[in-house]
DNA sequence: CGGTAATATCGAAAAATGTCGATACAGCGA
DNA sequence: TCGCTGTATCGACATTTTTCGATATTACCG
C-alpha cells in the first residue's frame, strides 16, 4: 500500500495565546484564588493587613501574591496612609469570560 | 492615641481552592491553549499527528502537553490502530464557566 | 527628628514546570 | 515474525514559581 494517513488532517490553531496563558496562570494558585474570590465577593476594596492576618502565609509571600495580581491587572490598589487596599478590577471577570469564550468560541480576545 | 485599625477587618475567605487551581494551571500555557481552542473549534476529535506536525513543540513534549490536559479532565482520548485522537469533553467548557462563578459569586463549584 | 508599624523588595532555597533526546510500547502491514 | 510508524514514558536540564528571612521603604505619631 501507499503511504498511509490517520485521517485528512485537521488544522491546529497557531495564533499565539500568551496573553491569555499568563492571565490563566496568575489564576493558578490556590492563595491567589482565594485572594480574588475575598476581593470579588466583598463590598469594595480589603486592606493587605486582613490577608497578612488571615491567609496561612507570611507577609512577603502575601504581597509577592498580591503583585501577580496586581501585574496581571485583574486587581487594583490603592494606600490611603500606612495601609494599601486592593480591590477587583471592573473589567476582572469580563476578561476573563470573554478569554474563556474566545478559546472555545474562537473571538478574538485581548486578554 | 490608642491602637490604630486600618478599618473594621474584613474576611478572608479561606477556602480551598486547589482544584480550582489545577484547572486553571492547565490552561496556564500558551500551547495548551492553543490544543485546547483546536479542540473546541473543530468538529469531533483530532489526531495527535496534528499536533506534532503542526505544533512549533517535539513530540514528546505534544505528548506531555495532552497529558496534563487529559489529567485535569478536559480532555478524552481514544485510540484507534495506531493513532490517538483526542477531542474536548463534554463539560470542559460548562466546569470552566461555573469554576469562575464560583470565584466571583461564590458558587460551590467541584472543579 | 526618632520610633513604630505596614508594605514592598531582595536574595536564597526548594519545588514545580517546559522542553527535548533517547527509549519503550503498541499496532499495522508485508 | 519482522520492521516500520505513531505515541507514551524516562531521564536530564534549564527556567520558573512558591516560599520565607532579612532588609528597605513609606507613612504616621509623639
Amino acid at each position: 500500500m501507499s503511504i498511509q494517513r490517520c485521517c485528512p488532517p485537521k488544522r491546529v490553531i497557531r495564533a499565539d495565546y500568551s496573553g491569555e496563558a499568563a492571565l490563566f496562570q496568575a489564576l493558578a494558585d490556590e492563595h491567589r484564588l482565594a485572594i480574588l474570590a475575598s476581593l470579588a465577593q466583598t463590598d469594595g476594596e480589603i486592606c493587605v493587613c486582613d490577608f497578612t492576618d488571615q491567609l496561612p502565609l507570611n507577609q512577603p509571600t502575601v504581597s509577592h501574591h498580591l503583585r501577580i495580581l496586581h501585574e496581571s491587572g485583574l486587581v487594583t490598589s490603592a494606600r490611603r496612609g500606612t495601609w494599601v487596599y486592593y480591590k477587583l478590577a471592573p473589567d476582572a471577570k469580563r476578561r476573563l469570560q470573554q478569554s474563556l469564550r474566545g478559546l472555545f468560541d474562537g473571538r478574538a480576545t485581548v486578554a
